[in-house]
DNA sequence: AAGTTGACGGATG
DNA sequence: TCATCCGCCAACT
């Protein structure tokens, strides 16, 4: 079975997991890659993520790290933008950026 | 062209 | 809980 590795592909499966997830949920960029097939490459994810433009429409704020923690730097533009969502959404986040896994990450059913 | 960095994460101490 | 190491891949110097 040749499945297309190549970078713009694995960024197309990364996108489309990410549009899955619910609002007032999230997910790790670990689980993200998993579901895309591409086990063992969070950092991937967080590289595809980088690469969206100002206007995307595509919910990228409810990817965290796996510590239940906001990835991005704080102090950036957007880090704030990302906890300001997610706290649109329900999604309680503290001064450090840190939130509940155990209550808001989304557990798919399959795949 | 080679080294560094980063929106990662699991293992380890 | 925090720090460090290391594997992983792409972008940047």
């Amino acid at each position: 079975m040749g499945e297309d590795n190549t970078k713009s592909e694995r960024y197309r499966r990364i996108f489309e997991v990410v549009r899955r997830i619910p609002k007032g949920r999230v997910a790790t960029y670990g689980q993200v890659a998993d579901l895309a097939g591409l086990p063992r490459h969070a950092r991937l994810v967080g590289y595809a993520l980088n690469s969206l433009k100002a206007g995307a429409r595509l919910p990228w704020h409810r990817v965290v790290g796996s510590p239940g923690r906001i990835s991005l730097p704080e102090g950036s533009e957007s880090h704030y933008e990302q906890r300001a969502r997610l706290a649109m959404e329900g999604v309680e986040v503290d001064v450090d950026g840190r939130l509940s896994l155990r209550r808001h990450q989304w557990r798919p059913r399959s795949r």
